[in-house]
RNA sequence: GCGGUCGUGGCGAAGUGGUUAACGCACCGGAUUGUGGCUCCGGCAUUCGUGGGUUCGAUUCCCACCGAUCGCCCCA
């Protein structure tokens, strides 16, 4: 039996890997001009880093992990997210200590949850992210959503939804969570089993259930938004006027609640409203961090971060119909006739490469229709012949293939008269 | 983890309990001995996801498994 890959993974064929590297670069590009650095951290962790920080009652740590023993005996993870990682190289390497304040990273790579795949959702995907750790101020949080919706705008997506909340400090969620808990108890027997366990666990989550949405207490269902303290409120309120600032649009849903235990203050999703998306819509999300650096042994230092999915927005670019630019043009193909011709082909095809002119030739011994058909496929922009006589001659036919205009050159000037063009 | 649908050549897609599994695209060869894109002619699945069962006989019926896909859950 063949060997196919991994349930929810994907081989990225050359058509599909071109328009990563499209997009890749878009994406680092933008990083580059808000003046975010790279980082990049291992694929793997010890377990309790995850643990630790995202949370042991979400839904990741609880039963999407791909967690494996080494032949140490250490319990290690595949990375289910980059925040974490990020924040544990931010403090084994002291970077608070470094003079340039706040520090803004961005990464790329693979990230892995065990999940059942559908559209949209892989159990290995990849996230482009970023975080600017050292800073509480309002501004940045707007930044890093500008940022956030840039990454679509930039390569023209048009339908998007920007989804703001606040989940508010410490002391703002813990008034919060009695209140839904109080809210909710007299009515427990009426919820569905999730969120009965929800209700001892994780209150906020209740509000994302989609079985009970429409239960008559989750319509008045207290909002985090009418607990949040003097100084919360006052956060959010400076972080949607940056925003206002900027001219960028957002909705506030005081029922966005992230999946992730180590959210404080401002979270945010950006969903795609194109037609042609499932039910998964979330293009990408992100929040702040306040306790997360200070929990994974370093000082008290706040961050805000957020991460797309590369694969959600190739769909998310895909439903809105939008082309890509790629150059993958081929500049010339050596054809040769005969097998003297042949070795001068591989002579003039390595020398044509070494002037940095994109070149290839024939390797499976066709004639010459079938050289020029091959030109043709690649989309050869010229095209240069060579036979026995230009073997004799020391010279080579190069012909546009866009004009059929044809010129007989000295082998040492093909690459000039190429460069030249005509 | 649960439920629905699906699985035929490189791709798309017919089809049937029985000696040679349509067709289209792509590809290869020729017509056209050193100049492509058009046209015409020809070629191209010891085999119908994998394994097992029913049967004289299965790609077609049954079961299991694997995979895909959509939805639930949840998220990027």
């Amino acid at each position: 039996m063949n060997i196919h890959v991994p349930r929810g993974t994907e081989d990225l064929l050359p058509e599909t890997a071109k328009k990563w590297q499209a997009i890749e670069e878009q994406l680092i590009h933008l990083a580059q001009i808000y003046h975010y650095k790279e980082i990049r951290t291992p694929m793997f962790e010890r377990t309790e880093l995850f643990q630790r920080s995202v949370g042991d009652s979400t839904d990741i740590v609880q039963k999407e992990m791909y967690t494996f023993q080494d032949r140490g005996g250490r319990s290690l993870t595949l990375r289910p997210e980059g925040t974490a990682s990020v924040a544990r190289a931010y403090v084994q390497h002291k970077i608070h200590g470094s003079p340039e304040q706040p520090t803004k990273l961005y990464y790329m790579g693979p990230m892995f949850r065990y999940e059942r795949p559908q559209q949209g959702r892989t159990r290995q995907f990849t996230q482009f992210g970023i975080e600017a750790i050292g800073s509480a101020h309002p501004a940045i949080d707007a930044e890093v959503m500008a940022f956030a919706m840039a990454c679509y705008q930039s390569l023209g997506l048009k339908s998007l939804k920007l989804v703001i909340n606040s989940l508010g400090d410490k002391e703002s969620r813990e008034a919060h969570r009695n209140a839904l808990v109080d809210h909710f108890t007299p009515v427990k027997d009426e919820l569905c089993q999730d969120c009965q366990n929800r209700l001892e666990q994780n209150p906020l989550r209740l509000l994302d259930c989609k079985v009970d949405r429409d239960h008559e207490a989750m319509k008045t269902a207290p909002s985090i938004l009418d607990y949040l303290n003097e100084e919360s409120s006052r956060y959010f309120e400076h972080v949607k006027k940056h925003l206002d600032a900027m001219g960028i649009d957002y909705v506030v849903d005081d029922t966005l609640v992230r999946g992730l235990d180590y959210y404080t203050h401002t979270a945010f999703e950006i969903m795609s409203e194109a037609d042609g998306f499932g039910s998964i819509t979330t293009l990408s999300g992100g929040g702040r961090y306040n306790g997360l650096i200070e929990e994974l042994g370093g000082p008290d230092i706040s961050g805000i971060g957020f991460a797309l999915s590369i694969e959600r927005l190739i769909m998310a670019i895909e439903a809105e119909g939008i082309e890509l630019e790629y150059d993958e043009t081929v500049d010339c193909y050596v054809i040769a006739i005969g097998e003297d011709a042949k070795y001068t082909a591989s002579n003039v095809v390595y020398q044509l490469r070494k002037d940095g002119i994109k070149t290839d030739q024939d390797y499976l011994d066709k004639k010459m229709k079938g050289q020029f058909k091959a030109a043709d496929r690649i989309g050869a922009a010229y095209v240069c012949i060579i036979g026995e006589d230009e073997v004799n001659q020391g010279v080579a036919n190069v012909k546009n293939q866009q004009s059929g205009e044809q010129k007989t050159v000295q082998i040492k000037d093909i690459s000039t008269e190429i460069k030249a063009g005509f």
